[in-house]
DNA sequence: CTGGGTGCAAAGTATTTGCATGAAC
DNA sequence: GTTCATGCAAATACTTTGCACCCAG
């Protein structure tokens, strides 16, 4: 993704494009999530005296344009992603890392549905445990 | 549950038998699931000089012996429930309310051992969308 | 221009910690 | 009697808000 991606897609949310945007955007999508305060590490790189107030306004903009989505991960902090295609999440309780995994989900939802009236307009997976780097 | 239940759950777990530590195990067997707050008003009923630093520390307390849950809502603080048969959360978008579902999660688990070398150790799937009380 | 974003400082909220007292064992 | 829990107050951590200044459109 390059700078004019990150201001396309800005735009469309009907957010102004500054660079302290671009860079958040651009962070996430290299990235795929961070927490607040990796996002704020990784941007004083760039702005020196970038403040964690704009990072938390961003996040919550976006996140309430619905571009970005909050991931609530047990025992540690939430993170941020680009929101794109259905996914799960693996987070490897050695590292703390955190990877994407598309799975259909409908058969979880199907039986669901045969024992509830919920009706379900999202599913949220996330697997814990061991990630292939760290069994080693 | 009654109070002996609660007290053997206690030194089960090798923590003393105090009367907070029971009002907050039967708080949470009687709702099923609570957030701090929740806990710490009623609590405060029976305990009028009750303490939030020692609900934190209690919970904290029995989240580390493995016999409460934090469980991590999307847009909600988190709530705390009794550990007892895996299960998965029903949150209503409307009311708040959270349900349990006891599901096979098996089928997930294998669909991603077919694409990822990661090493599954806990399966946790929350359900958004609107329960049935709040169709009506 | 004009509206909205930024950074700073302050306020607000959430959670943890240290300590004296008192209860559990 | 010894250990550890409680409640209070203070400290820390996390997040939001108000405002003066500045940049994007």
């Amino acid at each position: 993704m390059n700078m004019l991606d990150s201001s396309i897609l800005l735009k469309e949310y009907n957010l102004k494009v500054t660079p302290q945007r671009v860079a958040i955007v651009e962070e996430l999508y290299k990235n795929g999530h961070m927490n607040v305060d990796d996002l704020y590490k990784n941007l004083l790189k760039k702005f020196p005296s970038i403040s964690l107030a704009t990072i938390y306004k961003n996040v919550n903009a976006m996140v309430e344009k619905i571009f970005l989505n909050e991931v609530k991960i047990p025992e540690a902090k939430s993170v941020y992603e680009l929101i794109k295609e259905n996914h799960s999440h693996l987070v490897c309780s050695l590292c703390g890392g955190i990877e994407d995994v598309v799975l259909d989900t409908s058969v979880l939802e199907a039986a669901l549905s045969s024992q509830s009236n919920f009706k379900v307009e999202n599913t949220d997976v996330v697997f814990s445990g061991v990630c292939s780097h760290c069994q080693k």
